[in-house]
RNA sequence: GGGCUCGUAGAUCAGGGGUAGAUCGUUACGUUCGCAACGUAAAGGCCGCGGGUUCAAAUCCCGCCGAGUCCA
């Protein structure tokens, strides 16, 4: 980045020069003359610890305050805080600064910021760092990114650089920070496709905000280039600053560590239940925990080895042993982290994420469980949500958490429960693991730790812990975790997605969708634009083109005699593409030529009947289940319909009973269904975030569509009223994902159809056992009752029969050297019964069964008592050679075997070679 | 969205082509004034569902349903 975008007036202006780093070698800006590095970790240490960089103390809910009155006191306009979840994103899950408040489409110009210039205080998360949250004494998972932004363009700045550098320096100032301790380092900024100049603001070796100037856009053929990319001016440029919260409160109150500075009574309680004394007026104790923060600073201890590197330092620093060191350090660390982490868990359940094991919900459940673990290693015993409610007690400013926190804790409650089978779950498998390789005389390997962690969840140092108590040895090593990455990294590749006959289309204008103005109209005149292979291309269609989870229309497109049938319809960038049936081979209609669209009446109805009621049961389900409720997906059909809805238990069959009666008496209401194209920003502030249940649309534009109480973003096909619908019937609900189920139902026609054919499906069982349906449920039941009696008297009359039969065949037994040799065909007797004769058989020792029966083709059971087996004779080999004459295989133990085969005509056969057998075996061992 | 593991008695699990098992729990009997403990015995299984391979499937293969878990 060139020097030139840094040589600002303010500097020039202000008594600053511009110096480079003696550590870093980076440029920086100061007023004192004498420095010499450019006061950012790891050149300078800390040096607020203990030394307030501000004139007096703020808590949180001051600092934001102060900051947003003083840019609005300055020409800005304040703006409501936007969830941690990016549900207007598709691209993050969670919100990681506040410009991603605004991006694609505000910062790509296309649609207006919701004011110009706007100040805002943004919750944001990000988990990048959570190996080193608690122990740094600076890192946290939540935080909030106080900013201003200005969103220019060039025909009209608001401001730029200047202004913007000057308002910094004024908040500083009237802060009482000392002047000669601020620096303003250049540090150009790249990321999410954006790059441009970056000042960072350091102070007292704290950075406590980073001034963004974003005026560059990856662009292949530009002719900028960062770090290997090359980048183009923008038409629109923007200040993006970022000013941490957190950091000021910090630096405000000096204290050792951030987490000290923000939730204090937090933190003592917790250092309280896991019995640490956390006297922070304790000197010897405070200047440990300040040591340690500062040191910190200088390195990632997110890795073990750093980790022990910083423990040492630390331990010279201040004279301790570093064994002394880790023990008190290790559960204060654990402690700020728990602090930390429910904080984070806070803003994220109570902006609606439900845990779950995909997207946004694994990662609540990731955090959620650190915090468990972490809790258990300390033993403080007490729920999470009662954290959690300390939280929402000490941030006032967040009503709407309070208001959640009924359903917050029930999610909190549940995941604990699902935690803890699942460690239960673990110990048993690691203490069956750890007593088989203690057999073996073994540890345990790291493919067995990883399948653990992988399949099971147990993380190694439980498997350690466990293994332990029965005396194996486990060791994993240090880069664990990254193994496991690069487990799952290998099978990863994109797919690119490829608009088919791009060439065609680039020349092409928008289609006009007339289905919106008029939503009943079917028939239609339309100009043919284009005709490649057998897509048509119309200047404005009534066909709906396949989207937001509703199927294309099909129908007909007629051009003078010629008519053809639309089977597909699909939209690439604004240009409708209908793709017609036409096994004759060309289509004769011609660019220019006037066309006649007809769209089928009866499935663009069922369609718009199911997407309707789509809306209708999202609605009710959120009256029955919570506001948590939200839609996660959805799919239309002509005969059914689907939906996907976060919930964080089974939707039990009462409640889906509920939200069946409650959508159908919202269909009974008739209510008009009314649609209309508004700004985006309007449209988010004056419904908000849920507006986006079914996807973020592209465009400044949206169409918002309003079902009875519910509002959404919607591009779909709708009934001008509710009472078109007709019956709604919820067929099923199943669980997808955790954290995620589905609800399938029909609407309509196809409710009616449904509820059919379920009818018939009773009708039809209770015909069968000749019932009345109602009486169904006790009759199944009595029948299944019946026949496990029956199947239990069936074996034992099978026994009894067996040993009735035994006797006849022991006296029908003849004699070879000694042993009795029975062969008998027993007509009818299956594979199961020939096993009870033989086992009967073989409670006499001299005996040599042969058994065979004509069942299912061909059962044989051989069978040789201990004496027989002793001399020589091998059941499993018998029936395998007796079973190859009857044309099959057979096999078994030396005393018992089974076989068979398909020709019941050679049984005697089999069994006269089985004879033979017994006699060569008996000759062999003679 | 991708990967992996698992569905067997009321519970926890073993078995992994050839007569379905263990432990706990349940019931009965014995011992006891009674209980606990102990002893003896019994009851309790569509081996998740549906196909396929095989003489034979709880076991192998395919599909579905259900549960768990890791990664993005």
């Amino acid at each position: 980045m060139l020097e030139d975008e840094y040589q600002l007036d303010f500097f020039k202006n202000n008594g600053f020069v511009r110096k480079q780093c003696q550590t870093c070698g980076k440029f920086f800006w100061t007023r004192d003359l004498d420095r010499n590095t450019c006061g950012d970790a790891p050149c300078d240490p800390y040096s607020f610890i203990g030394n307030p960089a501000f004139s007096r103390e703020f808590d949180i809910s001051h600092m934001r305050e102060y900051y947003l009155s003083f840019f609005e006191a300055r020409g800005h306009t304040r703006i409501d805080r936007y969830p941690v979840v990016a549900r207007w994103r598709n691209d993050i899950y969670l919100t990681i600064a506040s410009i991603a408040d605004f991006q694609p489409f505000v910062t790509s110009g296309q649609v207006p910021p919701p004011a110009n210039p706007l100040t805002i205080s943004q919750p944001c998360i990000r988990l990048n760092d959570l190996d080193s949250v608690g122990r740094s004494g600076r890192h946290l998972t939540s935080f909030e990114m106080m900013a201003h932004h200005a969103f220019n363009k060039r025909d009209h700045e608001i401001y730029w650089k200047e202004h913007t550098l000057e308002l910094c320096d004024e908040l500083l100032n009237s802060l009482k920070v000392d002047p000669f301790a601020v620096t303003y380092k250049e540090e150009p900024w790249a990321g999410g496709g954006n790059a441009g100049p970056c000042v960072e603001v350091i102070v007292n070796g704290l950075e406590l905000a980073t001034l963004v100037f974003m005026d560059l856009k990856t662009d292949k053929k530009g002719d900028i280039q960062i770090k290997g990319e090359t980048y183009s001016k923008m038409d629109n440029y923007i200040v993006d600053t970022g000013y941490g919260l957190e950091r000021f409160v910090w630096a405000s109150k000096g204290s050792p560590t951030i987490y000290d500075a923000l939730f204090p009574t937090i933190v003592n309680e917790l250092m309280g239940l896991a019995g640490i004394e956390h006297e922070l007026d304790n000197s010897d104790y405070a200047n440990i925990l300040a040591q340690n923060a500062r040191l910190a600073g200088f390195m990632d201890v997110s890795e073990k080895a750093n980790l022990m590197e910083l423990r040492k330092k630390v331990a010279s620093s201040i004279g301790m042993t570093v064994d002394k060191l880790s023990a008190i350090m290790e559960p204060v660390e654990k402690v700020y982290a728990i602090t930390d982490h429910t904080r984070c868990l806070t803003f994220m359940l109570g902006d609606g994420i439900i845990p779950s094991n995909v997207k946004a919900g694994y990662l609540a459940r990731l955090v959620l469980r650190r915090t468990l673990r972490m809790m258990h290693d300390l033993d403080i015993r007490i729920p999470l949500s009662e954290i959690v409610e300390m939280h929402i007690k000490n941030m006032p400013e967040y009503p709407e958490f309070r208001e959640n926190f009924a359903v917050i804790q029930d999610i909190l409650e549940s995941e604990e429960d699902k935690f803890n089978a699942t460690m239960d779950r673990g110990r048993r498998i690691i203490q069956k693991l750890a007593s088989h390789f203690k057999k073996s005389g073994g540890k345990i390997p790291l493919s067995q730790l990883t399948e653990l962690y992988d399949s099971h969840g147990i993380p190694p140092e439980m498997a350690k812990e466990v293994a332990s108590e029965i005396g194996v040895r486990v060791e994993f090593p240090d880069n664990f975790y990254s193994i496991i990455g690069e487990m799952h990294n290998k099978a990863e590749e994109k797919e690119i997605e490829i608009v088919p006959f791009a060439d065609h289309l680039k020349h092409l204008p928008k289609t006009k969708r007339r289905f919106y103005d008029e939503p009943t109209r079917l028939e239609f005149e339309a100009v043919v634009l284009d005709v490649f292979d057998n897509h048509i291309v119309l200047d404005n269609t009534f066909f709906y083109a396949e989207g937001g989870g509703q199927p294309a229309d099909i129908g007909t497109i007629t051009a003078g005699y010629a008519v053809y049938r639309v089977v597909d319809v699909q939209v690439y960038d604004g240009v409708i593409v209908h793709t017609v049936d036409n096994p004759a081979g060309d289509i004769e209609i011609g660019k220019g030529d006037i066309a006649t669209g007809n769209v089928d009446e009866r499935r663009r109805m069922a369609l718009a009947r199911h997407h309707t009621a789509t809306h209708i049961i999202n609605d009710a389900a959120r009256a029955v289940l919570g506001k948590h409720i939200w839609q996660a997906g959805a799919q239309k059909f002509e005969d059914r319909s689907r939906l996907d809805l976060s919930h964080y238990k089974h939707i039990s069959p009462e409640e889906l009973r509920q939200i069946e009666l409650l959508a159908n008496r919202i269909v009974m209401e008739n209510k008009r269904v009314t649609t209309e194209w508004m700004s985006r920003t309007e449209a988010e502030q004056i419904y908000g975030f849920g507006l986006y249940q079914g996807g973020v649309p592209p465009g400044e534009k949206i169409r918002i569509v309003k079902v009875g109480e519910d509002v959404e973003a919607c591009g779909g096909t709708h009934c001008i009223s509710t009472g078109l619908i007709g019956p709604i019937k919820i067929l099923k609900s199943e669980r997808i994902q955790d954290g995620v189920e589905r609800i399938e139902f029909a609407a309509g026609t196809a409710a009616v159809r449904a509820m059919q054919k379920m009818e018939s499906l009773l009708n039809d069982s209770a015909k069968t056992l000749s019932v009345p349906p109602e009486h169904l449920p006790i009759s199944v039941d009595r029948f299944f009752g019946e026949w496990k009696d029956l199947k239990k008297e069936n074996e034992k009359l099978k026994e009894e029969l067996a040993r009735s039969r035994v006797y006849r065949m022991l006296g029908n037994a003849f004699e070879i050297t000694g042993l009795k040799v029975i062969a008998e065909f027993v007509p009818g007797a299956d594979s199961l019964e020939l096993q009870k004769i033989a086992a009967e058989l073989l409670k006499h020792e001299e005996v040599v069964a042969l058994l065979a029966s004509d069942f299912e083709g061909v059962k044989l059971v051989t069978a040789a008592g201990v004496e027989a087996v002793n001399h020589g004779i091998n059941a499993g080999n018998l029936v395998r050679e007796m079973s190859k004459v009857v044309g099959g295989g057979g096999g078994g133990k030396p005393t018992l075997a089974m076989g068979g085969g398909t020709d019941p005509t050679r049984i005697q056969d089999a069994l006269a070679s089985g004879i033979e057998l017994i006699k060569e075996m008996l000759c062999k061992e003679a």
